[in-house]
DNA sequence: CGCGATTTGTGCACGCCTTCACAAGCGCCT
DNA sequence: AGGCGCTTGTGAAGGCGTGCACAAATCGCG
């Protein structure tokens, strides 16, 4: 799954969460269902069955229903889910009711790519300040927003109360940024550097290692093509003779 | 998960695989532990415990142990893990001893940033090519490389045996972009595109999208701002009376 | 007003993955 | 050469997630 997770704050025994607890898996599908219904919502429907929403997420239709019956009843038994009512719903969930604002450290390659990414702002997240070490990039100006130095973070993270931060730094520097980020009072750390992050149990961490991603599918491909070598005929590569020798 | 995954071609039943057959949460993990391995091969380590190498990659030693058992017997009982041995075993697996041929369609704002990536380049990947639909685009050189018309793709693409696709175009273009991809031979697709792709069942895929991520993110922020507005005191938001009423 | 078509919500079983706990094996020290 | 400590590899148990199959519920129509 290539992503951290952290514990769940135990601190105060006793007080029950109040909070629907949804299982992982399913808060990692909402998005996907989210991004489905505005689509649909584009295109003028005002309802949607399971069968046809799953459909457009790409799942299974029983995955769907039993997820967003983790969420209560929102549908109507015979016609389906109303869709501006599960938008509503779902971005409640999701917490996207409130505009959450994004700082990002690391204004490289990747940084750049992600100050000017019209995902974010499409979705809610508007980034609010950008950061760097490197003070040849200070002062520059990405998609409108002028690079700080990273001394300034705390200060600006403290006047725009911002909550998650995006760590698009080398991989050397990842965790002395995380350090910083969570002294400012982070909480939720999106880390495209690789390498693990050390973070208090109170600060969640997801990880998005694009080079991982490939790794997979070559795995995938190094499968299909010593698969497709036996029945296939051409000449097999000699099986796995020189690294399965002990 | 966000992320896609296709049938395991069932077509000629009855020939046995013949390759290892990894559980698919121990393949994403082998990434990160490679990565491990090569940070401490550069610090001169000659061998690993289970202990120490989970440590670095982030994960349960009982969990590593599990996968590593899987792809065979590499450690030594007492001692621990050759780094190197393990490292070229790894490597054999997901197939990086083959330097593989990638190719990125869309160099927008991410495909820009993507074609760059350091991390490719340094895991064994080679961007060998760039393609774009607009004709404005068409002729520009990143990182060392022209971005050709991607009416061009199927001949390059055979030309240079390109069997991984990375699509970073517009939600709009993603599917017409696979569509492509697959018909010049393209048997795995990297796609940053929102959305879902329907490719044939030989064809894996795999899906990032980076606002997904930042969701998960702003639900664990809101699933934290409940908890602690109970216990600590301040006006507590209402519960969900708007949004739980019939 | 009742009936049938349709679709949601869910109990249940199955399979994958994780975690624990421990036997088996290896090297080192005496 | 023997014993002791350390580490791997793995059997078993538990938990989580998925998918099936069906009862419950709603709408529309006659």
């Amino acid at each position: 799954m290539s992503q951290q997770r952290q514990g769940s704050t135990p601190g105060d025994a006793g007080v029950v969460p109040a909070f629907p607890d949804l299982p992982e898996a399913t808060i990692a599908r909402l998005p996907e269902y989210l991004r489905a219904l505005h689509h649909l919502a584009e295109t003028g429907a005002e309802t949607v069955s399971s069968e046809g929403l799953a459909a457009a997420a790409g799942v299974n239709s029983a995955k769907l229903r039993k997820d967003l019956s983790h969420l209560g009843s929102y549908g109507t038994r015979g016609v389906g889910y109303d869709v501006t009512l599960l938008i509503d719903q779902v971005e409640y969930i999701l917490g996207l009711d409130k505009n959450r604002a994004v700082c990002l450290v690391g204004v490289g390659n990747l940084g750049h790519a992600l100050a000017g990414y019209a995902g974010f702002a499409s979705r809610g997240f508007r980034v609010v300040a950008l950061f760097d070490a490197d003070q040849g990039k200070v002062g520059d100006t990405v998609n409108g927003l002028v690079v700080r130095h990273i001394d300034e973070l705390p200060q600006v993270a403290a006047e725009e109360s911002i909550a998650i931060g995006v760590i698009a730094t080398p991989p050397g520097s990842a965790q002395a940024v995380a350090d910083v980020l969570v002294a400012a009072g982070v909480t939720s750390i999106l880390n495209f550097a690789p390498g693990v992050l050390s973070v208090p149990p109170n600060v969640d961490v997801r990880k998005v290692d694009l080079a991982i991603e490939l790794q997979i599918l070559s795995f995938h491909e190094h499968r299909k093509a010593s698969l497709t070598a036996l029945p296939g005929g051409r000449s097999a590569p000699a099986g796995n003779q020189e690294a399965v020798g002990s």
